[in-house]
RNA sequence: GCCGGGAUGGCGGAACGGUAGACGCGACGGACUCAAAAUCCGUUGUCCGAAAGGGCGUGCGGGUUCGAAUCCCGCUCCCGGUACCA
């Protein structure tokens, strides 16, 4: 009987969703375990790179079920977003259609692949079931204030009269038309993200990678310091926060973002003119572009001037763009001789340098003559109060002489201690049709109301123009913009729609009861299964939806939400105290698969030379060329449509291949044409545009779904991810056969050697051992190369027939049990065949015996010098004076010693002597 | 630019500061076959050597240590994020 993995598959995909085997319900006498794979947006089809995020998670909440625990493992879809626009725009295809055909092919995908999802669970954000809650939820976020109206910059396209995504402008153009992009001020809704900084900072009680807290923390970015008030010469207030306090004494100017409020009435008549183009050039910029702080610093004098508070010194104001409008007040007070940037932009334009900090144990500074700014310790100078003062590199009130000038400052009330965050409250708006509406109206007073829960969800109208106008088609639906408020006048609809990461910042509740009409979670199913365990995806969601997703979690807390599932724990006799600070508790991350590598083709062209490109009338795919073989000879690079860019002798030739050219590829038969050229492929993202990409489904067909799953498991570093290899994949498919034969074979001993019956049981409790423990750390690979080393010890042991049939089935049995959630299919097939009771995905987990486990004899190495010279098998007991002795015995090592005596020796027993000569 | 990560045979990757290269792919040699595929057996970091054995070797340059792929300092290149891709 052969291994059919297509019968097998398919039989039990029909069997376990037929049983009902992967149904999560409620057990409050079994332990639960939530474990939750970051839903994937609909894009299409299932690729590489959803089964590469997904199959593990599978594999792990799989094993978790063998361990005894009642496992919730659910999938929804993320289903708002740009993609769905663009097919509308570009291919007249209306968003819901696209995307609910899309997550159909998408959930056969995630079938085919034998994952545990609990299907009754689904969710689909862009569901009006589904974003119902998600408005409701928006609406409890506003009435406990955490809601606001404020204004923040878009990417406007002038041309369009549209906003556009980050990543449609490219260069400062928009994509697609490559007409100008600007930068323009609208008032939209933000979460007050910035008032949970110091909690999102607090990382207690979840285990997380450090990389990833490293970047949450970092893109925080708490800082200590003080505000200060500076006054401009009109009177106005000018606020500054600053880390440096203590160096207000050698403030020399002040620097503005162009987009700063008081640039107008600073700005004097001689100089309005440059400070508007600056304006102008800088609403062009991108804030990337404007934080690269290698680029030289550009910036424009206002014509006006400021007050320092600390010695009434008069400073002029500048603007430059390295100043952002978002961090801190928008204004910076520059002390260019202990600031680095500041010191820069001081000598491009020639302002004064002075010095108030005296280093440490070196000359006092002298300016002019300064050729970089001082950041280190020493003592204040020329500082009025504080001169004198020691100064460190301490942050905040840890620094003497900043913590000198706070009290100072606050005792004078020109400034107060201040802590500034770099980040920003969360932008929730979004000028685009597919995402859920902002359930909100503005009265004609100019006055903001929120729709009322029984008329949750304002809906998407279906019928809109994507063709007609341009941008949001909501603001043209004259009847969505229709809406009345809470005394029937007449009002206008929010047209703004709300940021899919609002979507999946909740989406882990959602999934406990996706058809509750009367709630967004029910208290009863959330008390058992929350919080999530274990949650996996990819870290590029480190500093958004992860950040997001724990800020969406702390609110609803506090604003309680939780209050009645707190009180179903009490009453199941679990203490809910600060289960609702975290959505999850773990967070393990993978990364991505790239495209393979491939060489193009080398062909020979013949034809004309035209100008700046060559009109073949012949292509011949030639390996060996040589260089003369043809007008053009050399690998294809690119390949568009028609015209190939071949790499000729250094240097790259435009080859167009009209109709009527001739194309001849040897290793294809009948007659050939140019879509059958292949071109070089680099290491690189699997995109359709690229051309590189693999699909899973063709794989699956060919060699099933056992084997991609087990390949991806095994083939990488899961964290790291990397390029596809088209041919390592049989080695998957060849260990699963072997399973296959070994589990069907007809076992019977030869003659029994109890030293080999000891040998294989001490491997097969070893292994349980190692699958046991990669598969809790996530180690896919390492686990599924021991289930191979098992597999090439069970061949042998066929071959020599050396151990009793119970010693074989035991090894067979644990293979087995331990592959199931690594390979459902053939694991629960095979298990079967050998008579087991039950499904396989239902048995207790095979743990090991340490006794039965544990080595007699180990390889000890000897070393001198640190290199190895001799290997000595030793029993696993031996202590340091014996692995010594027979160390020194050792006739390699006598060689070296040349009858002296040793140095020194270091003993690790069993494993190691090292001896020093 | 800034933040985070990475670099080990021809390839993917293993390796509590203690035998570098487990496991797999590929390649090479052999068996089976009329032949090929599949399958099976063996070899496979590299250099010198008939062998025994030895030299070198984990991106680059330094350092700590009896001992470094692993820890520290300084670089190079690649990947992810950089707030409207998700």
């Amino acid at each position: 009987m052969r291994y059919d993995h297509a019968a097998i598959e398919q039989k039990w995909r029909e069997q376990w969703e037929a049983d009902g085997l992967y149904r999560a319900r409620v057990d409050w006498d079994k332990p639960k375990h939530y474990a939750l794979t970051m839903l994937p947006y609909p894009s299409g089809e299932l690729h590489m790179g959803h089964w590469y995020a997904v199959a593990p998670s599978d594999a792990r909440a799989r094993y978790m079920r063998m361990k005894g625990y009642n496992v919730l493992f659910p999938m929804g879809f993320d289903a708002f977003g740009l993609p769905a626009e663009n097919a509308a725009i570009q291919r007249n295809i209306h968003p819901p259609t696209w995307t609910y055909a899309n997550i159909d092919r998408m959930r056969n995908g995630f079938k085919s692949m034998g994952t545990m999802f609990d299907w009754d669970r689904e969710v689909a954000s862009c569901d009006p079931s589904y974003y119902r809650w998600t408005q409701w939820l928006f609406k409890k976020l506003y009435e406990g204030g955490l809601a606001y109206r404020g204004e923040a910059v878009v990417n406007w396209s002038p041309t369009l009269q549209t906003v556009l995504a980050n990543e449609q402008v490219i260069d400062g153009k928009d994509e697609r038309t490559g007409q100008p992009v600007i930068q323009k001020l609208m008032a939209q809704w933000f979460f007050a993200l910035t008032r949970y900084a110091e909690q999102l900072l607090d990382f207690d009680g979840i285990d997380w990678p450090d990389p990833i807290r490293m970047m949450q923390t970092n893109w925080i970015g708490r800082s200590e310091g003080a505000d200060v008030t500076f006054a401009t010469e009109h009177g106005d207030e000018l606020e500054v926060f600053t880390t440096r306090p203590d160096t207000l004494w050698g403030a020399t100017f002040m620097v503005l973002a162009p987009e700063h409020t008081l640039v107008g009435s600073l700005t004097t008549d001689e100089q309005r003119a440059a400070v508007t183009a600056y304006q102008e050039a800088t609403a062009r910029r991108s804030e990337i572009e404007r934080m690269e702080a290698e680029r030289e610093k550009t910036g424009v004098f206002t014509g006006g001037y400021a007050v320092n508070p600390v010695n009434d010194e008069r400073i002029p104001v500048w603007i430059a763009d390295y100043v952002l409008p978002t961090y801190g007040s928008g204004a910076i007070m520059a002390v260019p001789a202990h600031d680095e940037r500041d010191f820069e932009f001081a000598r491009q334009f020639e302002l004064p340098v002075v010095p108030v900090i005296h280093p440490a144990g070196q000359e006092p500074l002298v300016e002019p003559g300064m050729d970089e700014s001082y950041v280190g310790p020493g003592v204040m100078v020329d500082s009025g109060p504080i001169t004198g003062v020691e100064t460190n590199l301490e942050k905040g009130r840890k620094n003497p002489s900043v913590a000198a000038t706070i009290d100072w400052l606050e005792e004078r009330g020109l400034g107060r201690e201040a802590v500034n965050y770099r980040v920003r409250d969360w932008l929730i708006s979004r000028q685009r049709y597919w995402g859920s509406p902002i359930p909100m109206v503005f009265k004609d007073s100019g006055e903001i109301e929120a729709v009322p829960d029984d008329a949750l969800p304002v809906l998407l109208p279906d019928d809109v123009d994507f063709q007609q106008g341009s941008g949001n088609p909501l603001n043209w639906h004259e009847e969505f913009l229709r809406a009345v408020d809470s005394e029937g006048e007449p009002a206008r609809r929010e047209t703004d729609t709300l940021d899919t990461f609002m979507c999946s910042s909740w989406y882990q509740l959602r999934y406990l009861s996706p058809d509750d009409e009367d709630h967004a979670f029910d208290p009863e199913e959330a008390a058992y299964w929350l919080p999530v365990d274990v949650y996996t995806g990819g870290a590029e969601h480190a500093t958004m939806h992860l950040l997001y997703t724990r800020f969406f979690t702390k609110a609803l807390r506090d604003i309680g939400l939780y209050d009645a599932t707190a009180e179903a724990m009490r009453a199941h006799g679990r203490d809910p105290s600060g289960l609702f600070d975290e959505p999850m508790l773990m967070y393990r991350s993978q990364g991505q698969i790239l495209g393979e590598e491939r060489a193009g083709d080398i062909v020979v062209v013949d034809g004309v030379r035209e100008e700046g490109r060559v009109v073949a009338h012949s292509v011949r795919v030639e390996p060996g060329a040589s260089a003369d073989a043809g007008l053009v000879v050399g690998e294809i690079v690119r390949r568009t449509e028609n015209v190939l860019q071949v790499a000729a002798g250094g240097e790259s030739v435009t080859v167009e291949v009209p109709e009527s050219a001739t194309v001849d590829i040897p290793a294809i038969q009948g007659t050939n044409d140019v879509n059958q050229l292949k071109h070089h492929l680099e290491i690189q993202r699997m995109s359709k545009s690229r051309g590189n990409v693999i699909d899973p489904g063709d794989l699956v067909a060919q060699y099933g779904a056992d084997t991609v799953r087990t390949y991806l498991m095994f083939a990488y570093e899961w964290q790291k991810g990397g390029p596809w290899d088209s041919r390592g994949i049989v080695g998957a498919h060849r260990f699963l056969d072997d399973v296959w034969k070994l589990g069907t074979a007809d076992y019977s001993a030869v003659s029994v050697d109890e030293s080999a019956v000891a040998a294989l049981r001490r491997l097969v409790h070893q292994t349980r051992a190692k699958v046991d423990r990669d598969m809790a750390a996530f180690k896919w690979n390492t686990a599924v190369a021991a289930l191979m080393g098992l597999r090439n010890e069970l061949q042998s042991v066929q071959r020599s027939g050396a151990v009793d049939e119970e010693a074989w089935a035991e090894g067979i049995d644990t293979l087995l049990l331990l592959l199931a959630p690594i390979a459902p299919f053939i694991a629960e097939e095979v298990w079967h065949l050998r008579g087991g009771e039950g499904s396989v995905h239902v048995q207790a987990w095979p743990e090991a015996d340490p006794e039965v486990a544990r080595d007699e004899t180990v390889t000890m190495v000897v070393q001198v010098n640190g290199k190895v010279r001799d290997r000595i098998e030793v029993g696993v007991d031996t202590d340091e004076g014996e692995a010594i002795s027979l160390a020194l015995a050792s006739e390699r090592v006598q060689g070296f010693l040349e009858g002296g005596e040793p140095k020194k020796v270091i003993a690790r027993p069993p494993k190691l002597v090292n001896i020093v000569i």
